[in-house]
DNA sequence: TATTGTTATACTCTATAACTATA
DNA sequence: TATAGTTATAGAGTATAACAATA
């Protein structure tokens, strides 16, 4: 018999949908906003990370967006050609390559990254402050949720 | 020994920043979660808006996806092969065909979701009793952000 | 003539398999 | 022999343009 792990409250599979369904719209809405409208998805994911990560291998970049090598060296390809980043030889082992941001590279994922937290700022300046303070005492249980 | 909570800055940038980053990682993990691995996640948007929302011509459902017709024509073409949506002639007016799920498609639909929000119920069992309600508190204010 | 759906064709993004250079 | 990157090739998914059936 398959127990369930102790309903502590009723409510928590409506809690669990609703925040899967205001979870998807939100992000639907935000990826909306971007600062290169031609550039895809997947490649302002690798930009970002890049970002936030700093330099990285081709192999790595692939493994942390889940898609194969060849893929990645494609959207790499694209990337450098359209001079958002750059390859230079690592001087350990010179089977890898080192990707790196160039300056036009950091203000496309500053500049997307600006818009989006200015839309979301708009939005939350129109709730009210109790439901601003809310919100923002919630925000740190939602990264826990999100890290699981 | 950790900083209490800091109600009198309200940061609202620092928030918004926090809010997407946590945003984005829910929604990608919480996507992950499917019913049928080798169904596309514009693919499961289909059915989801026919389990929603009931019967559409392929217009209606190319409007609602932001797809063109061409587009939304191949991927009903793809789930009609599978078996998990119909065809039927409108009886009115018969340049338009209306299009709903088969059982299959509802079963798939309602595994899917069945499994995101399984998965979510558990994370949230693992939040302390006040996380959980200040998070079920946050929800509607997190889906008024969304429907902005 | 306008609208709805479809087919033809091309481009992008993804994947697997095979190849090159280096360890 | 194993690993990192790349190239070759193919399979989805998207788009625009053109066509067929119906209003």
């Amino acid at each position: 018999m398959t127990t369930p792990p102790e309903p502590a409250s009723p409510d928590i599979g409506h809690a669990a949908a609703d925040l899967r369904m205001a979870t998807f719209k939100l992000s639907r809405r935000l990826r909306a906003e971007r600062a290169v409208d031609s550039m895809s998805d997947g490649q302002f994911a690798v930009l970002a990370n890049l970002g936030v990560y700093g330099a990285h291998t081709l192999g790595e970049l692939a493994a942390r967006e889940r898609v194969t090598a060849p893929s990645m060296n494609r959207t790499v390809n694209c990337l450098e050609e359209s001079g958002y980043l750059a390859r230079t030889p690592d001087g350990d082992d010179r089977r890898k390559v080192n990707i790196t941001l160039t300056d036009a590279g950091r203000a496309v994922v500053e500049e997307t990254r600006r818009r989006r937290d200015a839309w979301l700022e708009r939005a939350l300046a129109d709730l009210t402050p109790e439901q601003r303070d809310l919100l923002a005492q919630a925000i740190p249980v939602l990264r826990e949720v999100a890290d699981r």
